[in-house]
DNA sequence: TTAGCTAGTGTTTTT
DNA sequence: CACTAGCTAA
């Protein structure tokens, strides 16, 4: 089956490809085999995938097996593949080709002046809300026009429209687009430039698209229109692995392929290579119970294996503990195996019990790196640098660091850009024309003079970005302000910098044409699993979302509980389907294993600051009982846990839950000393994605927080009251007094031209002189 | 203008 | 519980 894919090039193909059957091989032997036997130009092959991560694994995978023409095949996401496209010819929909790419956090941040604007109440709508339906709106290929047009009767509907209408304005306005905007943007040029559109038939002659299942209505009409011409499109997908449905993903893509593609072959792969047999009949058995599925059974020729393990415990410390332990005495090594759960939230005890049983691992999500605080603000720096009209980013940082122009001086240069028709930059230029402003005035010359000389710098020949960011950081003060607060999170914050300079450095190297432009996208577009390094030996703990197209040898299911999985939002829903997506996301985990798999729910469990009750999921009652050995609790007092009469005897949990009663701390814990938070979210959320982010050390012996406090505390300095000193910044002075302190020596120094300050001597660095 | 505090809010999953 | 917006005092 996989050879009759991989040999139909022509005409519409529809592979359906259960879990492990091997979709990743039949699409990389499939390009090798149009390049190589084909002979069709590797140029002419678009493949489109989910993340970054699968296409430079897919585009590394065909250059082993052609050995050439690999590197000029368009490989990419979706969003990238769009961007691309949106650089060349966006000057048609009227932006300039700088435009500016809107995460999440930069679109509510528009939405609440779009409030502002409009003047919405907040009690009877959310930013959040409004987000939510605008962008299912352009998931749908919906505009601002055509849903007021559809909202004539309901009034919280034709405000969501004028809200719409609204946000799109400024988001023109400031030269920017949000994500969803980046496909539907696509599609418009598309429509409205038949040449262009032409040029990209012609040049996309054979179009490949991963994982279909998870493809929404927009990105449906993209690939439908580039494949128009030839026809040459192969999707493969599962509908039983369509987990985004809350991201707009329409299942119906998948299902109604053959409608929209008349003469559409459909391959189906049901031979699964990867798991046991054990493992893929528990997968069965949970998936049997959706309805609207495409009919196919997965079977493999594996060996029995192992039991599915399904254990219960009191709560969820001991469960995470349970695991770390696990992992440690698995006798798998700690990158074969991967610990998976429902929501970002549940890490936190997995991570504090890895530390504590020193087990390294790698966390993938949470916090992304690129949503720190001090890398948007670098960002923000570089993108008003890049896009002259981006008001959202200017605003982020005329007043970081501090240069005392506030809320009321902006709020008079706002009116005066809006009076004028300007953007917020060029209100800025003309300060000294602005009514009001006073001594802000000059403050506001000094920092449009910064700017503009980045601008000249940045548009110069032999410009790097990293000399453009260290610059920021010096001349505008920035790094002196971190360097100035002396705290440990500032230092973490200025090595977060550093890893940014980092990723430009290899970004330019690795670049052809290196660009402002082009970095700014890259930056803007990775997802946290892309940033996932697999050469170290560390455990993996991240999301079932993040784990789809992943396999380990040995899985941990945990928080197998219902209300948290299923999450209570699907059980609580009208709409039966929304149980099914969670249904298919269990499916997706338990056929991430390979060889053995085991399923983890705690009775009692810490949710939002309130201790929560659960029995097992009922995914775990729908285990068929012959592959899976069940080790439950004895039935608590009437009401909780349990289910019937419980087979198996409380195994483990002989433990005194009391001793527990704060288990929310790790500092403090295993004799561990008490450390200062490296951020003010505690774990899970510092460190750089790159060396070290959010990691236990693999060796035993260092205090267990990864690079935020590695500073090594000098056994002794070299200088002391009454010496003469230098500092990077600060100039010479004189060591007023030495402090030692429990992490470090807390050094106060009288500098000659900077006054008196008091620092870290490990982050100061002072030399003696 | 800014720092610091208080009260309110929301909590699935993510390109 | 953790974050953040908004208010208050300096």
């Amino acid at each position: 089956m996989q050879q009759e894919a991989v040999f139909c090039t022509e005409g519409p193909l529809l592979v359906l490809a259960g879990a492990g059957s091997g979709k990743t091989r039949v699409l990389t032997h499939r390009v090798a085999y149009l390049i190589e036997e084909k002979e069709v130009n590797p140029w002419n092959i678009m493949a489109i995938t989910f993340t970054n991560k699968a296409a430079g694994e897919m585009r590394e995978r065909v250059d082993k097996l052609v050995g050439f023409g690999a590197e000029s095949i368009w490989v990419s996401t979706f969003h990238s593949s769009c961007v691309r496209i949106l650089r060349r010819h966006i000057e048609a929909l009227g932006y300039s080709t700088s435009f500016s790419i809107y995460d999440t956090d930069d679109q509510r941040t528009l939405m609440k002046q779009v409030f502002k604007t409009l003047d919405v109440d907040t009690k009877q709508l959310k930013e959040r809300g409004a987000l939510s339906a605008i962008s299912s709106a352009k998931d749908k290929l919906i505009g601002p026009e055509e849903f007021l047009l559809n909202a004539t009767g309901d009034f919280r509907q034709r405000r969501i429209g004028e809200i719409y209408q609204e946000y799109q304005k400024q988001l023109k306005k400031n030269n920017a687009m949000d994500f969803d905007d980046l496909i539907v943007k696509t599609v418009e040029l598309f429509q409205n430039n038949p040449d262009v559109l032409s040029y990209y038939q012609e040049r996309f002659k054979y179009i490949m698209v991963d994982e279909y299942q998870d493809t929404n209505l927009a990105q449906f009409k993209l690939i439908s229109l580039l494949a128009a011409k030839y026809k040459n499109l192969c999707v493969v997908g599962d509908d039983d692995q369509s987990i985004y449905k809350f991201r707009g993903a329409n299942i119906e893509n998948i299902l109604n392929f053959e409608d929209a593609f008349p003469g559409a072959r459909v391959i189906k792969l049901e031979q699964n290579y990867r798991s046991t047999q054990n493992i893929l009949n528990a997968a069965n058995g949970v998936i049997r119970h959706n309805r609207g599925r495409k009919d196919k059974t997965l079977w493999t020729a594996n060996s029995e294996g192992t039991l599915v393990h399904f254990k219960q415990f009191e709560n969820a410390r001991d469960e995470a503990d349970y695991v770390a332990r696990q992992i440690r005495d698995s006798g798998f090594s700690y990158q074969d195996q991967a610990v998976l759960y429902r929501t970002n939230a549940q890490s936190r005890l997995l991570e504090e019990r890895c530390i504590y049983y020193n087990v390294p691992y790698r966390l993938v999500g949470g916090v992304n790196f690129y949503q720190r605080k001090e890398i948007k603000d670098i960002l923000a720096y570089l993108r008003t640098i890049a896009n002259g009209v981006d008001d959202l980013s200017v605003l982020r940082i005329i007043n970081v660091p501090k240069r005392g122009i506030g809320a009321t001086t902006m709020g008079r240069v706002t009116i005066f850009a809006s009076e004028h028709g300007m953007s917020l930059y060029d209100a800025l230029k003309a300060a000294r024309q602005v009514p009001g402003l006073g001594k802000a005035a000059a403050k506001i010359e000094a920092f449009v003079g910064q700017i503009d000389s980045f601008k000249v710098r940045a548009n110069s020949e032999d410009f790097t970005i990293q000399d453009l960011i260290e610059g920021i950081l010096d001349e505008t003060g920035y790094r002196q302000e971190l360097e100035a607060e002396g705290e440990i999170e500032s230092q973490t914050r200025l090595e977060n910098i550093e890893e940014l300079v980092n990723k430009a450095v290899s970004y330019e190297q690795d670049s052809e044409h290196p660009s402002l432009d082009e970095f700014l996208e890259q930056v803007a577009l990775v997802a946290d699993i892309d940033n996932m390094d697999e050469s170290e030996n560390r455990v993996t703990l991240m999301t079932l979302h993040s784990a789809k197209g992943l396999e380990f040898p040995k899985v941990y299911l945990v928080g197998m509980e219902d209300g948290l999985f299923p999450s209570m939002m699907s059980i609580t829903a009208d709409d039966k389907s929304e149980i099914e997506e969670e249904r298919r996301l269990c499916y997706v985990g338990i056929t991430r294993a390979r060889e053995e798999l085991v399923m983890t729910s705690a009775r009692q469990r810490m949710v939002n600051g309130e201790t929560r009750y659960s029995k097992p999921s009922q995914f775990v009652e729908e285990l068929p009982a012959s592959a899976v050995e069940f080790d439950r609790l004895e039935p608590a007092l009437s009401g909780y846990g349990g289910f019937g009469g419980g087979s198996g005897s409380a195994g483990g949990s002989g433990r005194k839950t009391d001793a527990y009663a704060d288990d929310s701390l790790p500092w403090n814990q295993g004799g561990m000393k008490a450390q200062p938070k490296a951020e003010g979210r505690g774990f899970g959320s510092s460190h750089n994605p790159y060396a070290s982010r959010n990691t236990a050390p693999a060796p035993a012996s260092k205090p267990a927080f990864g690079k935020a406090f590695t500073v090594q505390k000098q056994s002794s300095l070299d200088y002391g009251p009454g010496d003469r000193v230098s500092h990077i910044k600060f100039g010479q002075g004189t060591v007023k007094s030495v402090e030692d302190g429990a992490k470090d020596y807390e050094v106060t120094v009288e500098f000659d031209k900077a006054g008196q300050k008091k620092m870290f001597a490990s982050f100061a660095k002072l030399k003696k002189i």
